[in-house]
DNA sequence: AAAAACATGTAAGCTGTTACATGATTGG
DNA sequence: CCAATCATGTAACAGCTTACATGTTTTT
């Protein structure tokens, strides 16, 4: 059995939050900073179904005040389970190299976490693998021949002043946790 | 007729510079950082044959010293059109939002223009547009409840300051430019 | 009464991933 | 001679986009 898209885990932390419809989801892409992930129905209603498929949310039809149908999910144990091992999986080179955007949406949802042992373990790899890159990306500006044009130069760097400031910011979320921990 | 994806765009930058193979382009896209884009030959060989569908880039066979067949690809009169259309389209809001990766590539091909307005104007636009986005996201910070979790609060200020970053940027790269023109 | 927002979905098409397949040439 | 690398591709599949489709309830 595969694991859930981005999206899927996106929707599965949203559901942990509370119950929701795809309508609410839709809204919540649409309008809060998790909108880099797709708000449309073709997206949202299939990626739905293979979550239910897959046995980690289950929809119950709410009826409120009106008669009209709404299918609320939930997450089952089983996907609170899923959830719980995706929150706290080890922080590797590619993430950071290819999923820089899921890696930040993890991060999001450790709040659901009990304690912040997993969050500063998360910090601390993710400035670390991303320092390396980073490293990787100045050696690579360095091995760059005077020829190169301006712009291909200044292209590398925005990768590496953008990579900076991932570091910088992880350095600084830690000493956040650090300090709450006493 | 539809446009090159990003993929594509890329592959005719990278044909504008010299002919290459679909062999040499996995090998750039692999080794350089450029890499964000799929080396995989599942994605590359596909990418060439729209390209070529849609006659903007065309194959001929390239006998060296060996009698392997190697198709060597550059770009048509056509190609030429749409890849200068891209590298100069405006600048838009959606575009730092949804299509950052794609800005930077049309930033670093944009040595192939004879002269410095076209990067000029693109980068005055790509940081008034990243300060409009970068505001909005510091509103939606101020706008959250002291209730928030840290977690939710610092996930947002790896963005705003990622933004920042990509401002900076800009901003530096502009001078530059603006030096080498006197 | 009409418009907007609620609410859920499907269908076609495109792109990319992973895995497979094939054979030639070169270096040790 | 064997392994690595050169070189080009295909096939199955997953996921997303865009566009369409449908009907209900609330607001103006």
């Amino acid at each position: 059995m595969k694991n859930p898209t981005s999206l899927g885990f996106a929707i599965l932390g949203l559901l942990h939050d509370a119950p929701r419809s795809g309508y609410d989801l839709r809204k919540v892409f649409e309008s809060t900073p998790m909108g880099h992930y797709s708000s449309s129905p073709g997206a949202i209603y299939p990626a739905l179904k293979r979550l239910d498929e897959r046995g980690l949310i289950e929809g119950r039809i709410d009826r409120g005040t009106s008669r009209r149908s709404r299918q609320l999910y939930r997450p089952t144990e089983a996907g609170t389970e899923v959830f719980r091992r995706w929150l706290a999986r080890p922080v590797g080179s590619e993430d950071v190299i290819w999923r820089l955007d899921e890696l930040l949406l993890r991060f999001a949802f450790q709040s659901f976490l009990e304690d912040d042992r997993v969050t500063r373990a998360f910090l601390a790899a993710f400035a670390r693998e991303i320092d390396l890159y980073g490293a990787e990306l100045e050696s690579q500006r360095e091995a760059m021949p005077s020829t190169t044009p301006l712009h291909g130069q200044l292209a590398l760097e925005s990768g590496i002043e953008s990579y900076r400031a991932y570091r910088d910011w992880a350095v600084r979320a830690l000493r956040r946790f650090e300090d709450r921990r006493s």
